[in-house]
RNA sequence: GCCCAGAUAGCUCAGUUGGUAGAGCAAUGGACUGAAAAUCCAUGUGUCGCUGGUUCGAUUCCGGCUCUGGGCA
């Protein structure tokens, strides 16, 4: 018998927080937060973290788990999120993974097989400097010699890209193409519904405005002047953050402001235009259109617990 | 009131020595399997302000008008 995971995501601003507090409280669930920035201490305005008074007794996983400091990404996401999950399940209650980083989702959700193979930071700086000071043409020849559907399918500019796939070639002599390729006809070992949260385009561009002005309010410059006095830089994966580079560049005297305002803006813009890219390639996805139900809280909720019980997810 | 400079894509502007036009940004679509709030790719027709004239042909030259900046009174 397949154990039960419920997905709610959608872009930033679609309203994702509050229904996932909602829906737990409603069929007895906690919450597993797939957010690459909540997890962080120290990081609540600009992440748009859910406050404790937000979470209303809900459990929730993985937010303040890390120090600004501390690295993370997939994988590290991935043993963390099944952590919870197992202790989810001896509480007898439902996991609710609720948070906006798509692949994070595909990883837990299809159980991703990211080998045991550790990043080579060694290996990465120096493609790095290879790429900056030969250009990026280099790299993508290289690939074509050990990888060539890879190079196909990786653009040369897309640098990162190219050193991951040569760095899986040499940890592992395998290509990275091919082991996508094994991992992409993973079927979920789970029972689960995959909701995205959606609405009108122009609609959702307002709310993210409005959220980012609401964020410099609530003090996103003093935030990010003490994770600054704290030590952090630029090139830390938190700082990587939306709304913290941009701050970021405003007390080191490169913006100003309103510059750095209108960039979180649009920036922030193209970021949900980017997970509603990848929501639409993601199989099995349920979208809910906000629309549908005039915006209402309640009624999307009864919906939701009905497809639910319909999937037999939930009693 | 007079003088000068503008008026071209949603925005900022370039350009056409007369043959109906192009960049950046925005916007839109896409990729993504150990940096993912990251990284990367693709897509540019708009009464060239309005109106007369010259011309085979005007957005481009000439006149008038309107509007916007700036200057002088």
């Amino acid at each position: 018998m397949k154990q039960p995971l419920i997905i709610l995501t959608g872009p930033t601003a679609s309203g994702k927080t509050a229904l996932s507090v909602e829906l737990a409280k409603r069929i007895g669930g906690e919450i597993i937060s797939a957010d690459s920035m909540q997890v962080y201490r120290h990081m609540d305005v600009g992440s748009a973290k859910v406050t404790v008074e937000e979470m209303d007794g809900v459990p929730h996983h993985l937010i303040n788990v890390l120090d600004p400091q501390d690295a993370f990404n997939v994988v590290t996401f991935q043993e963390m999120a099944k952590d919870a999950m197992e202790k989810i399940y001896a509480n007898g209650h439902v996991p609710i993974v609720a948070g906006g980083t798509g692949f994070y989702i595909q990883a837990l959700l299809y159980d991703i097989d990211f080998t045991d193979n550790d990043g080579d930071m060694e290996y990465r700086h120096q493609l790095e400097t290879l790429a900056s000071e030969q250009g990026a043409e280099v790299l993508h020849a290289m690939l074509r010699e050990v990888d060539p559907p890879s190079a196909e399918a990786i653009h040369a500019n897309n640098v990162k890209r190219v050193i991951r796939a040569l760095e899986f070639y040499k940890k592992t002599g395998q290509r990275i193409s091919e082991h996508n390729e094994e991992e992409r006809q993973k079927k979920s070992p789970y029972n689960f519904a995959y909701y995205v949260l959606n609405m009108d385009r122009a609609t959702l561009y307002d709310r993210i405005d409005l959220r980012v002005d609401k964020m410099v309010e609530a003090g996103l410059e003093e935030e990010v002047k003490k994770l600054k006095a704290m030590g952090c830089t630029r090139d830390m994966v938190s700082m990587q953050g939306l709304g913290y580079k941009e701050v970021l560049d405003y007390l080191n005297g490169d913006l100003s402001m309103e510059e750095a305002v209108y960039i979180i803006k649009r920036d922030t813009r193209h970021f949900a235009k980017r997970q509603l890219t990848w929501f639409k390639r993601e199989k099995d996805v349920t979208w809910v259109t906000q629309e549908t139900f005039a915006f209402d809280r309640e009624k999307v909720l009864d919906w939701m617990l009905d497809d639910l019980k319909k999937r037999g997810i939930i009693e």
